[in-house]
DNA sequence: CGATCAGATTAGAACAAATCTAAACTATTG
DNA sequence: CAATAGTTTAGATTTGTTCTAATCTGATCG
């Protein structure tokens, strides 16, 4: 936990310089929220509680914003498995997704050992930019 | 006797019946434009459009009703690509897509040819319902 | 047939996610 | 430390979808 001790702001800020976004109080305390721990999946409205909750004072908008900056400087990925909202995944990692119907629970698993073959060539004028996987689940039965 | 031998609609009608419908007039018109001719994607603002330039008489209300009925009986899949709307598919063999994001087209390619292997075992409590996989296009350069 | 009634349709209201606006604020720069 | 370009904000707006409750219609039965 060395990594936390000394100025725990230090190497966010550091981060957020290198994306070319300016490190206020907000990004900030979001940049924490979503990169400190694990990897996660978080919709706008649930950052938004969670930052309430955590007493930071930012705005919806704010969130939106930020969210998107943070997906257009390659810190997120945009997840889109449900029509009407988008999931923000902070796994930069080569990955696919369950997800379950049911639930909405959203979950990652490596690509590694995972091989798609026979993917038709892109349609003239295109190029392939990701081959998404979704594995959607329901309840075994 | 005395009736029209040709009545175009007929098997129309015995689709609706059998998945459970009541062919309705409105259901009946929506049918036609959905089903005869090839497979089709479209969104529920796009078949309202078609419906009023056909100088058929639906409401927006009823065109999701019928989509959402239509998919649960199994005439139509769901196809989630982009947040914010919903797609929806006539063509009920194994396939996938290409999604280009620029212009929001959609396109099919068959699943024969394809091949998904190492999908993760589905989490305790869950069996696998579909494995989806969508191509993201970009413009070529 | 014609009456009945569950089911279907409808306009418009309501809702939810996301974006926009323009005014107030703040991190950087000089 | 003042100027300014970029950021945040509340609230309005837009867009896609669902809900409501009033009206209409297709199937059934006498």
């Amino acid at each position: 936990m060395g990594v936390m001790k000394d100025r725990p702001f230090a190497p966010m800020l550091e981060r957020l310089r290198n994306a070319g976004l300016r490190p206020t109080r907000q990004r900030l305390a979001l940049a924490r929220l979503l990169f400190e721990g694990g990897n996660r999946h978080v919709t706008a409205e649930q950052l938004h509680a969670e930052a309430r909750r955590e007493e930071i004072a930012v705005s919806l908008a704010t969130i939106y914003n930020t969210l998107n900056q943070f997906r257009k400087a390659g810190l997120l990925r945009e997840v889109v498995v449900d029509s009407g909202r988008s999931w923000f995944d902070t796994n930069l990692e080569d990955h696919h997704h369950f997800f379950h119907e049911a639930t909405g629970a959203l979950t990652d698993f490596e690509a590694e050992g995972l091989a798609v073959e026979g993917v038709p060539a892109a349609p003239r004028g295109t190029e392939i930019d990701r081959v998404e996987v979704i594995v959607r689940l329901r309840d075994a039965g």
